[in-house]
Formats: C-alpha cells, sequence, structure tokens
DNA sequence: ATCGCTAAGTAAACCGCTTTACCAAGCGAG
DNA sequence: CTCGCTTGGTAAAGCGGTTTACTTAGCGAT
C-alpha cells in the first residue's frame, strides 16, 4: 500500500505539504495540488487510518452499548444510531450486555482502552452507582432511553409519562374505571414516570387507584403473564390494563387465551413501545409509539456536537409519544 | 495516561523488556516481573490499543455487514456474532446496509480503511458481481446465510432445501395435495435451495406442481399479501402454502383475516426462519427454525481460525434447520 | 585460561501520519 | 535599499507501541 511519503515523492513535494493539504490546513496553488491530486490518483493511495488515529488521538468511531442488540426495539435504535453516525463518517461499535452488570462494566471499559470518540450509553436495569462512577470519568457520553442518575451528561427520553397519561385516557374514555397497572422493575426511571402518567390521568377522572393492581416486576413477557394470572383470577378484576411495554402486554394476552378470556371483549389491553410486533398478534394490540429513530439521530448529534467541542450544557430531552389505536381495547362489557 | 515507557522508567528496565513481557515473547526472572507488574499497577498503565494497532497492523476487530439489523433475524445474528467475538476479546463493527448495493459496496470499502482483521458478509440481494469482485481482494472473509457466488471464502449456510422439505412433507402428511409456493426473488441461493426441496417433497408424493402456484418475488410481508391475494381468489385455490419466509407468512395471514378466510381451517400456512413474531401470531406460526446462535458462532470461529493464519480450505458449512410446529397447518377441509 | 553458550536484557529502527516550528523567495511600501 | 508581510512550502519531532539485531555477564566444559 502506497504511504503519505510516496505520494509526496511521487509529486515532488514533502510528506508535511501532503498531509495539510489532504486536511484542508494549508492552501496550496493549483498546480501543486494537481501534482498531489496525480500522485494520490496513479499510487491509488489511501491513508492509513490507525496511523491517523495514533497520530490525533481521535477514532472516528462511537460506541453503542445495548442491554440487548436482539431485542427490537434496541435493534432500531442501534440501526439508526448507525444510519446517523455513518452520515457523519463514523463508524460504530456495538456492544449487547444482556442486561449484565458486569457486561456492561467491561464494555464501557473496553472502549476506554478502544479510544473511541463518543460513547451512547442505554441500560434497562436500575444503577446501583457502579455506572455512575464509571461514566463519569469518561468524556462525550450520552445517555438514551433510561436514566443513570448523577451523571452530568445529555439525556434523551421519552414523554414517558404522557406515554402513560395518554395510554390512559384512552381507557377511561372508552369507559373503563377499573384499570390496573402492570410494570417494570420499581426503581427503573421509566417505571416510575410512566406510573406517574397512568396515576395523573386516573386522579383527573377522579378514579381510584387500587395497590393490588399496580404490578411491577419486570418488562418481559413472563412478567406479564404472571401479573395476568394475578390480576384476573377471581371475581374482583379489572376490565382494563395498562401494560408498561409490550412484552409484558404479549405476556398477558397469552395469559387470557389460556384462561379462556377475549381481549378486547373481556379485557381491554394497551401496551407501550409499538414494538414491531404489536400489529401482528392477534387483536393488534394498541400502543404507545416511541420515536426510535429520532432518539438515535439526536443522540448522535449531541455526540457530534460533544466531539467537535461545543460542549452542550447536561441537557435533558424529551421526545413525543403517540398512542397508536388498534384492536386490543374497548368498552368495557356490561 | 501512563505509557509503556513510563512502566519501564518506573520498574528500571527497557521499553523493549516490558513490551516483550507484556506480549509473552520473552522469559524474565521473577524478580524482575515483580518489579513490571508493580509499575504497571502503581501506573495504572493500559497499553494503547491505538500504538498496538498501528504498530502491528492488526485490529483486533471484525466486521459484520448486514442488510438490516433492525430485522430480527439479522439482529439476533449479529448478537450472537458479538458475543462470540467478545469471548475473543474481538470488537464487531457492524454495517446495516438496508439491501442497497451501493451501501454493501461502500462498507466494504470503509471496512479496507479501518484495517478490521476480518470481514462476516451478509446480503439478501442476488449479487451482480460488484461484490464478488469486491471481496475477492479482502483476505478473513466469511460468507453466511445467503451465497455470494465466485468468492473462494468458507461459507456457511442451512439446509435450505431439507427446511423446505420438513415444511412441504408436514403439510402433505396433514393430507394437502394443493399446495403453493411464495418466497423470495428467483435467482436468491437460498430461494432456489428452498424451492428445490419443496419440489423434492412434492415429487415424492407424486404431487404436481402447478407453475402459477410458484410466486417468487420478495421476502417480504407486502409480497406476502399480494401473493395471498394472487392464490386465494377465485375458486381454483390451494389449500396450503409453504411461505418461504415469515415476513411472508405474516402478509399472507393479514390477506387472509382482510379476506373473510380463517387459517389453518380454510387455508393452511407453514413459514420459514421462526421469528420471534412467529409464535405471537394467531394462529402461532409453524415454521422452519434455522440455528441463528450456531451460525454466528460458527462463523467467528472460521475468522478466527483464518486470523490465526489456519487457512481453512474455503469450506461449505451446513447447518441443520428444525420445523416447529405450532397451530398454522391442518388438515384440509373436506 | 579460554571457548561457547545461555540468560537477561537493550538500542534503535519502524509503523504512517500530524503538527510545530521554521525558512526562503518575492513583493510592495516607506 | 531594506523592512516586513505574504505565499509556499519544509525538517523533524512526536503519537506509543513492536521488533530486529545486538550486547553483556556469568558459568560450565575443555
Amino acid at each position: 500500500m502506497a504511504t503519505l511519503s510516496d505520494v509526496a515523492r511521487e509529486a515532488g513535494v514533502s510528506p508535511t505539504a501532503v498531509s495539510r493539504y489532504l486536511n484542508n490546513r494549508i492552501e496550496l496553488p493549483q498546480i501543486t495540488t494537481d501534482r498531489i491530486d496525480a500522485a494520490i490518483a496513479k499510487l491509488d493511495y489511501r491513508p492509513n487510518l490507525l496511523a491517523k488515529r495514533l497520530s490525533t488521538g481521535k477514532t472516528e468511531a462511537i460506541a453503542l452499548v445495548t442491554p440487548e442488540i436482539a431485542n427490537p426495539f434496541f435493534a432500531e435504535l442501534a440501526a439508526a444510531i448507525e444510519q446517523e453516525a455513518e452520515r457523519h463518517g463514523y463508524a460504530v461499535y456495538i456492544s449487547s450486555t444482556r442486561g449484565s452488570r458486569e457486561r456492561e462494566i467491561a464494555a464501557i471499559n473496553r472502549l476506554r482502552d478502544q479510544h473511541v470518540d463518543g460513547l451512547i450509553m442505554m441500560t434497562n436495569e436500575p444503577d446501583d452507582g457502579r455506572l455512575a462512577t464509571l461514566l463519569r470519568k469518561r468524556s462525550n457520553v450520552v445517555i438514551l432511553d433510561e436514566d443513570i442518575p448523577g451523571v452530568d451528561v445529555p439525556r434523551i427520553f421519552v414523554e414517558n409519562a404522557q406515554g402513560a397519561y395518554l395510554a390512559t385516557r384512552h381507557l377511561i374514555d372508552a369507559g373503563h374505571r377499573d384499570i390496573a397497572l402492570v410494570s417494570g422493575p420499581e426503581t427503573l426511571f421509566s417505571v416510575k414516570e410512566r406510573r406517574e402518567g397512568f396515576a395523573r390521568a386516573m386522579a383527573e377522572s377522579g378514579l381510584p387507584i387500587r395497590p393490588d393492581w399496580v404490578l411491577l416486576g419486570a418488562y418481559t413477557r413472563a412478567f406479564g403473564h404472571e401479573a395476568a394470572q394475578r390480576l384476573l383470577t377471581g371475581p374482583d378484576r379489572p376490565s382494563a390494563i395498562l401494560a408498561c411495554s409490550d412484552y409484558i402486554a404479549i405476556g398477558i394476552l397469552e395469559a387470557t387465551r389460556r384462561m379462556g378470556l377475549s381481549v378486547p371483549t373481556d379485557l381491554s389491553l394497551v401496551g407501550f413501545d409499538d414494538m414491531p410486533f404489536a400489529e401482528l398478534v392477534h387483536p393488534a394490540l394498541t400502543s404507545v409509539r416511541q420515536p426510535i429513530a429520532e432518539m438515535g439521530r439526536q443522540a448522535v448529534e449531541k455526540i457530534m456536537a460533544m466531539i467537535a467541542g461545543k460542549a452542550p450544557p447536561p441537557s435533558l430531552t424529551r421526545l413525543p409519544v403517540e398512542l397508536v389505536i388498534r384492536h386490543s381495547a374497548a368498552q368495557p362489557k356490561g
């Protein structure tokens, strides 16, 4: 492979001149640039990025730490981030931590050694402080989707409370009064926020919230299944459930099917996230859609601004959500 | 950050000694290694990978080119690859090409400049020769899932024909004789193979294949929808369809719903890929499962062997598939 | 007493690019 | 005529490792 020096020799100038020319750090007369261009073309010169990186300390790569790349939500987010980063000429290192704190920590440490220029951090487990400590030492970090408290960096979240509010209102407007909430781990940021939105909608309509109808556990299908069993056995049961994740909603759907109940006739159900499968299940799931592509876009934009040195004030961006109405919610029976 | 020289000075030895010690290229008495270890600990030394890479020309990173990371099939594959690569201490650069040949080419070229040590290539469009030409120039390449003819590298595919055969047999065994095939683009490798498996099963049972019941188009929901409309209007229609992708199957499912037909009562349906949503739709989709994790594992294993210099003979690995029986196929009516 | 060998290192070049100085020629102004 | 500025460059020192080729001390054998 031809090097910068080869090009310089061929063009009859110094390597410095070629380097500076290629990086727009010098103005040269056209006669010289023509010679350099010709040399580059002739030798099929490609800059050695490895050398460039060592020399500049920049890698033109960002890292993405995600809980689970096989989860369609995070996969779509990763796709959006990859796409936006590519536009800026940046490569993306993706680490899938599979929900393990150890792997999250290992990933962040590895990324330090890889000298990536920025880090987009996602987690779905409440932090015990270890992530925060680690992230505080790194620069050019953006926290996405779920909070990690105690780190002074830009964050990008969706309007969790508003989403839950819209979903709950949708149920109330359909005539429901006995509404249960099934959500993720209690200490998780998004869980708290969605719960608040739920509470606000209920309060606004003067509806009571029954503590035994608020089930917090995990954003998983299994928990949805379990929660449905707990909520729907016995005569005294809700006529509608707000599931704060489509995975939970699917679990509930399965359980109802097994129990011989029909959605939405016997039970109305609204999910959250609008996963790709939400419209594929039967009945198609009414769900709160998050602007995934926009989240990815803004995360990359923030990172790029930080890399460029325009450190944005540690900001909090809220992206709007939208209720996608399908067929899993209807009027209550009777 | 402390450098190798800092460590050497602190330990009272030369940088060479430290470098060789850390890379196991020298045997030193314990008294010396203790001093070096102490210096490393004291200075919290971490090797600068950028420098190491320039020096050695190796990056300890592999690249993954995938058609669409937001597609659960490829996302799962990416997750498996990432996991296995991490075990070997390798990072993974993921490029999502969104089905564009231009982006595939750009990704491969970018990766050359990134000096990645290996490349796992996936595509879902038949190659016009451009990919092959480009890939022939690169080393340590593995082709995964879908063929790119004319490149002399290890390939890893699943038993496409066997999968289609199993699925078709399943339908025949249930009593079907009027079976249609809906699949992807005609020239695609997997499409050909699955078609062969279908043909073999039909021939074995002495069943004719009606050319107008073999619809080749795209592995997409839209094409499934379109194909169902073509196949199911009019009185003379198949009692079962083999859809060579779950996306196609979903499209067919939608179309039948819209047409007032019921699966599996009026139409039996078998999909291919066993996507995560296959068991979520109603009726749950009988589908051919591919060993995604194993595909990823083997791809990384092959790459690692090539990087280590044990160039394996350009080989063809076939991984077995499995029919997952759910509820979308039953006996024909009447 | 010396030869040869091993153990325990080291000096210096190199990977390919960037960047900080620095310089020389030409030219217009005073 | 010469001072200072602009234009068009250059030499050389990094960046932080790896690697090749070499050295030196010590020791056992002859």
